[in-house]
DNA sequence: CACTGCCTTCCTACTAGTAGGTAGACAAAC
DNA sequence: GTTTGTCTACCTACTAGTAGGAAGGCAGTG
């Protein structure tokens, strides 16, 4: 969190803060000059067109995700930790309303019409974490941490689908507790597993 | 399906299906306008402004699936039943894309920049899901057909976020088989139970 | 019966404001 | 001396919303 942030990153994470709020419709070029106090034809020298900033922020934000996730493969000892960390990072997230929401999942309920360019991308950041949800369970299944009734891929799916759901109980009914009661015997399960 | 509908019905029904594609921000009364064939002025005339029709709207969709979650209640013999018969419904709207996700899902994703006539009726919509859902688990527990292994609104606040979460996958990901796979798992759990 | 007045529905025509986007000038930096 | 970043000033299309009127249905009254 440096001061020195370049403008076209100022801009981006305006934009990543708005979408969280309110999707792609829900912002424009001027709000985002109101907050950074730049004028509107300044956004355009960086991002000509709407679409094309925020293709370029979901990339950001996959690559972030992505290098986040990769690290916590890397640093966090046994895969049960890796899936604590992960839900630990959006409950924190969403308690501290830093973040109350993940920007694929807010794109991806205007998926319908959603810009190409943006669409594909969205699609790309679930397949992605729904890859590195399978290769955890998968990792935990060899050492014996996890015992699955499915297969890794479907179990990602569903765990994916509890952590999207439960932001959206949280958002619906303004209550960021809901998303751990929700999410964590869901953990718990995996863990304790089996029969 | 008649073609005797009241021009509000009309302007209703249009108005929930872009804001199923869009949301909120993603619709203005001049889409509605076209598909119908009426001026907007027409429109300002049964509604006369837009939060008002998105509320008036939330109001019958809530009053509808309240209808009908309460005669599943009468007509499907065991909880279990409607249960399934409820997963069913939203298993054939996404999959024959006539409905491909809930309104107030939707609309529950923007719920921070919602007008508060639109937010309160949304909250109210999660919470008589949530209560529909505990009251199934509930009976279902008592007459030995569920076991589950917490208090039932906790199990029923993780069947709805499992059921949101899903669509979003699906529409997320463009295929509707995911929503079944998603949460058909989720309520076979249910009825196996316990360990 | 005809007339009157009201109500509903829809219309044309308009408003102020906002959307995304463009043209071109200027200053500083490489 | 070109490139980079910002600016002022502008454009067209669209936003929600308004004003006022035309057409028809439907009382109630003479």
């Amino acid at each position: 969190m440096k001061s020195t942030a370049s403008t076209s990153d100022k801009i981006l994470d305006i934009a990543q803060s708005l979408i969280v709020a309110g999707g792609y419709n829900g912002f424009s070029y001027a709000d985002i000059s109101d907050a950074i106090g730049i004028r509107k034809a300044s956004i355009h020298h960086h991002f000509p067109a709407k679409a094309e900033l925020v293709a370029v922020l979901v990339d950001r934000y996959t690559r972030q995700a992505a290098a986040g996730l990769q690290s916590l493969r890397e640093q966090a000892a046994s895969p049960a930790d890796q899936l604590q960390f992960y839900i630990d990072y959006w409950r924190s997230c969403i308690e501290n309303a830093s973040q109350p929401f993940c920007v694929c999942a807010m794109l991806a309920s205007e998926m319908q019409m959603l810009p190409d360019e943006v669409a594909s991308r969205v699609r790309a950041h679930f397949q992605g974490l729904a890859a590195w949800l399978t290769s955890v369970l998968q990792a935990g299944v060899e050492q014996g941490l996890f015992r699955l009734d499915k297969r890794p891929e479907e179990q990602a799916q569903m765990l994916m689908a509890s952590v999207h759901g439960a932001m959206l109980s949280a958002r619906a009914l303004g209550d960021p507790g809901l998303f751990i009661a929700v999410v964590g015997p869901e953990i718990v399960r995996l863990r304790a597993a089996g029969c």
